[in-house]
DNA sequence: AAAATAGTGTCTTTGAGACAGTATACT
DNA sequence: AGTATACTGTCTCAAAGACACTATTTT
């Protein structure tokens, strides 16, 4: 089978993000709500074209910093931004009804916003609870949730992004993404709580998280925002890996 | 940024496949040597455009049966043929110097075959050891090895395969893949052993793994193919998470 | 007999999970 | 005082790793 570079079907690509977020003790994606058909009026992930000389997860960044204000973090680069990771591709050949597209989804892991949408339509996007875009309120069913399904494949692709988050945060340090700079034990507790969905043993939490070498660095300060005793206030260490591993219960 | 589908720039996509498999105790990649320029005679790895009308999990099986003989087996069924999924999308603009190329990433594991490449053409392609093809022999420099990198940006991409097989053989039963349809404990310790590269202890390796619910089913056989005490044969059991995990050692 | 591989048992250490109990804030 | 959150200590159980020992084959 020779390389024939003239003869090859075209595509267009885009990015779609799953831009994820713990607030309420739950985890909240952004979705926007699309303007025209095909779905038009139905709520959809952020996303867009791949522009002729342009990587993707530049393109990834690109999209997200329009869509949200956020600056996303290179790799390298600790602090300030959200994670950023390619998460999959999909290219089913009639998943936009209008031509062939492939679709390369990246996972953008942020701490709450107090502003909802900086630099966005505000109108037209939003933060939803994953349970509820998933429909997983009941049944699995939309109808009682009053909710429709996400345009295009996007609630594949938000279920994906889901699990990997869910995965994710246990071999590796990526929880503190969802944190702001300065964090409490307890409040990545709650991101833990809010991302698998379970009550975890704040005691053992606590020994836990503070005995895993490289997970997280005191700053001196403290802080009683949760009321109660004051807490020590943290923030990320140097460590990607986890180990030993936090564990999901009831596996 | 309104949706425009008249002006998205045109891509090329092509799929590129990271084959795996052990042999002599060692992790061992599919590579073909390219006809034509860019990287004329350079080795790469195997791939193709996806057709119009085709999607990318079945691009990537066809390529996979041309190139190998192989049958990929869909994620449901079991038993016979390859263990093929999505591994990660390379897009940067001048990855390729002709034109826009987006290549999506698969990765096959597959059992270490008796003819090395059926269907294919055998002067053409070989299987080689990820150690030498990755440079790692020596300093990781490829001029002590004589041998030159990998056309296009493949380092990147084999790598990255090598290292999903590494951990994904942590948390699932996916080791079996590379054994055939029935295997010996000690078969399968050695899959380990060469995919990660370290020895590991035969009596707690077998203590393990037996111990893990739906990892392995005895099918009553034996065998004394690998000498010594005649051994019992296994299929790969229903599990596909491990639980407890197998932990890879030096971490 | 010697060597090789298969498989079992036992001990020690580590860590997960349950939970008692103490510390320090706010109401 | 009562309650909420933070943190420490202790116990038990499960599993990992080290390794002695037995079993069954080939050379």
């Amino acid at each position: 089978m020779p390389y024939d570079p003239s003869a090859f079907p075209p595509f267009a690509v885009t990015v779609d993000l799953v831009v994820l977020t713990v607030r309420k003790d739950a985890l909240y994606a952004l979705v926007v709500r699309r303007g025209e058909p095909p779905y038009q009026g139905r709520w959809a992930l952020p996303g867009g074209f791949v522009r002729g000389d342009e990587g993707l997860e530049a393109a990834a960044a690109r999209e997200l910093t329009e869509e949200t204000g956020l600056r996303s973090q290179a790799l390298e680069d600790q602090d300030a931004g959200a994670h950023l990771e390619q998460l999959a591709t999909y290219g089913a050949p009639q998943r936009d009804p209008r031509m062939r597209v492939v679709s390369v989804a990246y996972l953008v892991l942020a701490p709450d916003l107090p502003s909802p949408i900086a630099g966005g339509d505000a109108r037209s996007a939003r933060w939803a609870p994953t349970d509820t875009l998933l429909g997983a309120g009941d049944g699995g069913g939309w109808e009682a949730e009053q909710q429709v399904p996400l345009a295009f494949d996007h609630d594949e692709i938000l279920r994906d992004g889901v699990e990997r988050a869910r995965s994710k945060i246990e071999y590796s340090s990526l929880a503190t993404a969802f944190c702001p700079p300065e964090f409490t034990v307890g409040e990545l507790r709650r991101v833990y709580e809010a991302v698998w969905g379970v009550a975890l043993d704040p005691r053992n939490f606590h020994r836990k998280v503070t005995g895993t070498p490289g997970f997280l660095v005191p700053t001196g300060g403290t802080t009683t925002r949760q009321g109660g005793r004051p807490a020590q206030l943290f923030r990320a260490g140097g460590a990607t890996l986890l180990n030993p591993p936090m564990l999901r219960p009831e596996v």
